[in-house]
DNA sequence: AGTGGCTCCTGGCGGC
DNA sequence: TGCCGCCAGGAGCCAC
C-alpha cells in the first residue's frame, strides 16, 4: 500500500527522468481512472513541459507550470517508467508519452488509483481537506497536540485520517505507534504532553526510515524503475501477528480498528498510561499506591 | 462536527 | 483438483 515513503520514493525515481520533458501523448485505457474524460485530460496536459515533481501526503504532483497533473496510487497503483515504447502483459490504466519517446505507464490491479489535471490556481482548494505534512518544519509537537486535543477517535484511526495528518497509512501508523509505545486503541485526546512528543518523534522517524529504505514492498510495491523497497525487512509489528516482539519477545497481536488490521505489542504498548501501570504494579507488590497528585 | 461503517476492486489464500 | 467465500485497505460517501 503506497503511503508517504513509497510515494516519495516514486517521486525521487521519476524526477530526474521527467523534468524538462514535454508531454506529447496521453492514452486513457480505463476511463474510471479519472472523473475527467480523455479529451479534457489531453487538452490540459498535451504540449506541457514538466517543471518539477512534488508530493503532498500520498498524492504525487507533476508541476506543469500552469497545470498540475496529480496521481494517487491508492492500493495497488504503480507508475512504470519505460525508456521507449513497448509494454508487455496487462494493459495500463493510462500512459503518458514524452517528447523523447519515453513513456510512463500506470498499472493498477485493484483500480482504486486516480488521475487529475487541474489548473495550478486550484491547488489550494484541491488539497483543502488535507492535514499537516509530517516531514515539514511546520509539523511540530504542538501542532500534533492541537490536532489530537479532544478527539475520542483511537490513535490508529487518528493517524490514518488524512484530514489530520497527510501521508500516514496502515503500515506506518502501526510502526509509529510501536516506536512511541502507545496502544492503537488509546483515544487521541487522552495522549499526554510527553507521549505526544514521543509520538511526534516516532511519526517523523518512521517515515524518514521508510524513505531511507525506499519504501515497504509488502505487497507488490516497486518504484518506476522496478526496484523493491527494503522497509518490510525491519518492520516491528505490521503483519507480524503471533511473532515475537523484537524488543520484549511478547507475541504481536492483531486487532481491527476502523475496519483496518492493526498490529501492536501488548507489552510494549500498554493500554493504560505508564504512570497508571506503575501504580498497578505497586499494588501487586504489596506497597501502598502513590498518592494522586490531584488529591482525588 | 465528529465518528464509524460501507463501498469500490481484484488477486490470493484457506477451507471443504 | 476445483470452487466458493473471505480478506487486504485509501479515500469518499453516508448515517447517526
Amino acid at each position: 500500500m503506497p503511503e508517504l515513503p513509497e510515494v516519495e520514493t516514486v517521486r525521487r525515481c521519476l524526477e530526474p527522468r521527467v523534468v524538462g520533458r514535454t508531454i506529447v501523448a496521453l492514452d486513457v485505457f480505463d476511463s474510471t481512472v479519472s472523473r475527467q474524460g480523455e479529451a479534457q485530460l489531453r487538452a490540459a496536459l498535451l504540449g506541457r513541459r514538466v517543471a518539477g515533481t512534488r508530493r503532498r501526503g500520498k498524492w504525487l504532483v507533476f508541476d506543469l507550470v500552469q497545470v498540475l497533473m496529480i496521481v494517487h496510487l491508492r492500493m495497488t497503483g504503480r507508475l512504470v517508467w519505460k525508456p521507449h515504447e513497448g509494454e508487455r502483459g496487462r494493459e495500463p490504466r493510462f500512459a503518458v508519452g514524452f517528447d523523447d519517446g519515453s513513456r510512463l505507464h500506470f498499472f493498477d490491479v485493484r483500480r482504486f488509483g486516480r488521475l487529475w489535471a487541474i489548473p495550478a490556481g486550484e491547488e489550494a482548494a484541491f488539497f483543502a481537506d488535507l492535514g499537516a505534512e509530517p516531514l515539514e518544519e511546520a509539523f511540530t509537537v504542538q501542532r500534533l497536540r492541537d490536532a489530537m486535543a479532544g478527539r475520542r477517535a483511537p490513535l490508529k484511526a487518528f493517524l490514518t485520517d488524512q484530514r489530520r495528518l497527510a501521508g500516514v497509512g496502515n503500515i506506518y501508523a502501526d510502526e509509529a505507534l510501536f516506536r512511541a509505545r502507545l496502544h492503537p486503541l488509546r483515544a487521541a485526546g487522552s495522549v499526554g504532553p510527553r507521549e505526544a512528543a514521543r509520538l511526534h518523534a516516532a511519526i517523523v522517524e518512521t517515515l524518514r526510515l521508510g524513505i531511507e529504505h525506499e519504501g515497504s514492498s509488502v505487497e507488490s510495491f516497486v518504484d518506476p524503475a522496478g526496484s523493491r523497497g527494503r522497509f518490510q525487512e525491519i518492520l516491528n509489528v505490521y503483519q507480524r501477528t503471533g511473532q515475537p516482539c523484537r524488543v520484549c519477545g511478547t507475541p504481536i497481536r492483531r486487532v481491527v480498528v476502523g475496519g483496518r488490521g492493526t498490529h501492536f505489542c501488548p507489552c510494549c504498548q500498554p493500554r493504560r498510561a505508564a504512570r497508571l501501570r506503575t501504580v498497578a504494579s505497586r499494588v501487586r507488590e504489596g506497597a501502598p499506591p502513590a498518592p494522586s497528585r490531584r488529591g482525588r
